[in-house]
RNA sequence: GCGGGAGUAGCUCAGUUGGUAGAGCAUCAGCCUUCCAAGCUGAGGGUCGCGGGUUCGAAUCCCGUUUCCCGCUCCA
């Protein structure tokens, strides 16, 4: 498999991925996309916005970042989403104070020594604020597995939400999060949307945007960063129908990966052992990335909790009435949450590959392809005369101008035409074409397709045809 | 956050015991090239991640810091 190394050497190389902020020596886990990587986003959201919102059944929306505070109390993400963090003051060891309880209550059993086990689970299911897991670490003198030691700092509160302050005033009363979901701006707008579109469930609500999250460690490139982008689409149903949602949109989500290009066995779903507050039911969907197996896309049965919450929370109703069968509720809600950031890693990881074909010079050489999905290429089409005379040039930017109306495109001379064709196999140009000496005499040109090398002939008024008939079908 | 490795041109790297930096590729200009990269000529590009210190003198030694990679830990 492919080093990480590797893909982040062509992608800054090529113009997909840039360390953020840079000359100033980069800041830890933020990223920028170049001109390529920026096309290349482009193009997977755009086909995820087409897959979701060119459906009858779901409308789309662009909620703000910033969001009134009560949000994340009804979420509970002011409440849950928050580490318990411990140092162990000997090893320097960090951990999450309800992991290292837990550990310490499994080795208990493991030699039988129950009742103590069962005693310690009691308080820590009512452990609820940082003072009450240090109270059992302190009360069972609980020792650091790696120095054995029990000198522990105090536990403290890591809360994952990134804070800032609305208005000119820094008090506690101005307080606001960057979100770091974009789900609750769906579930905020549920009845604003319901309204205006005329929609009866089962419906969704889709979404792309940033969310943020002052993770404790940032790791893998693209993985795990502070800031990221997300496409999340909020499935409302009728209670007791949500099994048959979720394995519906399990199917769907899956089928849709798969349709990129994306290589089955580098796939897999993944069931989750513990759930959140939240769900029911909940899965991964998981790309087998070169550090491992990573979440691009968690699929999750999340009940009427948000719904439910926010209702309660803003005094507003939330229901849904269904007027035919004189009933009403509160939906049950199936999310499909994609992480776009993630998954453009996961194009490039999947798309890239080395293979050794024979050169001019009779040896054989390495040539380097990302494998891009037609439709997610960042540069469709190049359009290179062949040489650069005898009026080859001159007609292939005419070429070129008239292509790049309908399609990202680019033009090149430089270099001989083998060098060429390799410049866009490494961004994955799926096609590049080409006017030669015969073009001049009768009007057609070469069409050179990346994957395989081979080269159709066609003529110049059915340049745009064979490009959208080539570009717009679903194969890859 | 811990441990290990690394940071020198856009990329991959070299740089001897400290004496103010090189190569290949890439880029740009020109030439040459009639279909799968690395022919010819020339040019541009680096305060050696950043900040201190030692020294007559630091890419090189010391301290701090930052970023990336690998392994732990973590990932409501």
């Amino acid at each position: 498999m492919v080093k990480l190394e590797t893909i982040i050497s062509l992608a800054k190389r090529r113009g997909f991925v840039f360390q953020s902020s840079e000359i100033y020596g980069g800041l830890n886990g933020c990223w920028d996309f170049g001109p390529l990587g920026t096309e290349l986003l482009r193009n997977l959201k755009e086909l995820w916005w087409q897959t979701m919102t060119y459906r009858d059944d779901i409308e789309g929306l662009d909620a703000s970042i910033l969001m009134h505070p009560s949000t994340w109390e009804a979420s509970g993400h002011v409440a849950q989403f928050t580490d318990p963090m411990i140092d162990n003051k000997v090893s320097k060891a960090r951990y999450r104070a309800d992991n290292l309880i837990e550990e310490y209550i499994e080795r208990l059993r493991h030699k039988n020594k129950n009742a103590l086990a069962e005693e310690i689970q009691q308080k820590l299911s009512q452990a609820l604020n940082p003072s009450d897991y240090f109270d059992i670490i302190q009360t069972y003198k609980i020792p650091d597995p790696v120095s054995g030691t029990t000198e522990w700092t105090e536990v403290r509160n890591f809360n994952l939400m990134f804070k800032t302050f609305i208005g000119a005033v820094e008090d506690e009363k101005n307080v606001i999060f960057l979100r770091p979901e974009t789900a609750q701006g769906i579930y905020v707008n549920f009845k604003n949307v319901l309204d205006c579109s005329r929609q009866k469930i089962p419906f969704g609500i889709a979404q792309i945007g940033k969310a943020f999250r002052n993770e404790i460690n940032t790791k893998n490139f693209l993985f795990r960063t502070r800031e990221f982008e997300q496409m999340e689409m909020q499935y409302f149903v009728k209670p007791g129908t949500e099994n048959y949602w979720f394995d519906y949109w399990v199917q769907e989500r899956m089928g849709w990966y798969l349709s990129l290009g994306f290589n089955a066995q580098n796939l897999r779903i993944k069931e989750h052992d513990k759930l959140a507050h939240y769900a029911n039911r909940a899965i991964d969907i998981e790309y087998e990335f070169p550090f491992g197996w990573g979440e691009i896309e968690g699929i999750h049965s999340r009940t009427d909790f948000d719904l439910r919450n926010h209702q309660e929370y803003s005094n507003k109703k939330l229901e849904y009435v269904d007027t035919i069968n004189n009933e009403r509720y509160i939906p049950y809600v199936i999310e499909t949450s994609g992480g776009v950031t993630r998954s453009l890693m996961a194009i490039l990881c999947n798309s890239f590959d080395e293979e050794d074909v024979p050169s001019e010079k009779g040896t054989l050489e390495k040539r380097t392809v990302l494998r891009f999905h037609r439709k997610l290429s960042p540069i469709k089409v190049a359009v290179f005369p062949l040489v650069n005379k005898d009026g080859m040039p001159e007609l292939a930017e005419k070429i070129y101008h008239n292509v790049r109306k309908n399609f990202k495109a680019m033009y090149d001379t430089s270099g001989a035409i083998g060098r060429r064709y390799r410049r866009q196999d490494e961004i994955g140009t799926p096609f590049c074409i080409t006017v030669d000496g015969q073009s001049l005499q009768d009007d057609t040109v070469t069409i050179r397709h990346r994957d395989s090398m081979l080269q159709d002939r066609i003529s110049i008024s059915q340049i745009n045809n064979y490009l959208f008939d080539n570009l717009n079908n679903n194969t890859n």
